[in-house]
DNA sequence: GTACTTGCAAATAATTTGCAAATAT
DNA sequence: ATATTTGCAAATTATTTGCAAGTAC
């Protein structure tokens, strides 16, 4: 299991959840992972590691890494339910619409900009949600 | 129909679709919708003005009217089918996490954000999207 | 009149659940 | 040892499609 994967793991077990074959397998896949992934792709891939993996598990566990905030969903028009590795602390993500790649970066600071809305409409702000979409330096010279 | 609800329609004969008593129905939900809405709930909420209307319908002319952008897909972690209509030009929704009314703002200036990602990451941004979550004024206060 | 639109029922796809067997700690 | 986790198959839910009949223009 290589260094990233192994973080992920220590998220897992310092929550009380066991550390099995089939939860190393997904947290492989979700580590060494370019882009996003639906549950479905993250099946696949893991199979390489544990065969005789199952869906349903994949699927409880993504539940969890979601729950416990190590992977964050991406949502765009075309699917929402597509995992990214999600990094400590308030991050953003920036997909590529070409390869699908996914980049996390530091959010900038929006402060002002919340401010101005909770003024303007009364609302209490609670949380925001920011995703761009791009070309990578890969794709944007390709094609 | 109502004043809004003209305006959609006009919208969508504007793209050469007809004006059927289906698609009547469910602008007309739309446009007097404080928030959010998924297929079905616009379906259940259609049927008071147009019985006869189809499930069906109302997933065909959501799309139809998501591709016009006239109403807008609002994503969050526990469901992301839902729609609220769109105004023209570039707007972000907020949503109450209490009654789940949605507001559209203006998108601030997000221009120095995107340049810095842009020059941080080598992505060229294409579109960026932002939702806040929060508490509308009537939640606010009533809990 | 004609092409677009509809509702239905059936097909497909996606996700969740119950449960006995397996396993990490 | 034991509570958690798993895989399977079945159940549920959500969405899409084919097609004949209906309807807006």
């Amino acid at each position: 299991m290589e260094a990233s994967a192994k973080k992920l793991a220590e998220q897992l077990s310092a929550h009380g959840y066991k550390l099995t074959r089939q939860r190393r397998a997904i947290l492989a896949v979700i580590a060494s992972s370019e882009g996003h992934l639906n549950p479905a792709e993250v099946y696949e891939r893991a199979k390489a590691d544990c065969p005789q993996i199952g869906l349903t598990t994949v699927y409880r566990t993504l539940d969890i890494l979601a729950k416990l905030g190590t992977i964050k969903r991406v949502h765009f028009d075309g699917g929402c339910h597509s995992y990214a590795p999600a990094s400590r602390g308030h991050r953003h993500h920036l997909v590529c619409t070409g390869c699908g790649c996914v980049v996390e970066f530091e959010g900038g600071d929006l402060s002002a900009l919340l401010e101005a809305v909770a003024s303007q409409t009364g609302f209490k702000i609670e949380d925001h949600w920011l995703q761009l979409f791009g070309k990578c330096p890969a794709c944007r010279d390709g094609s």
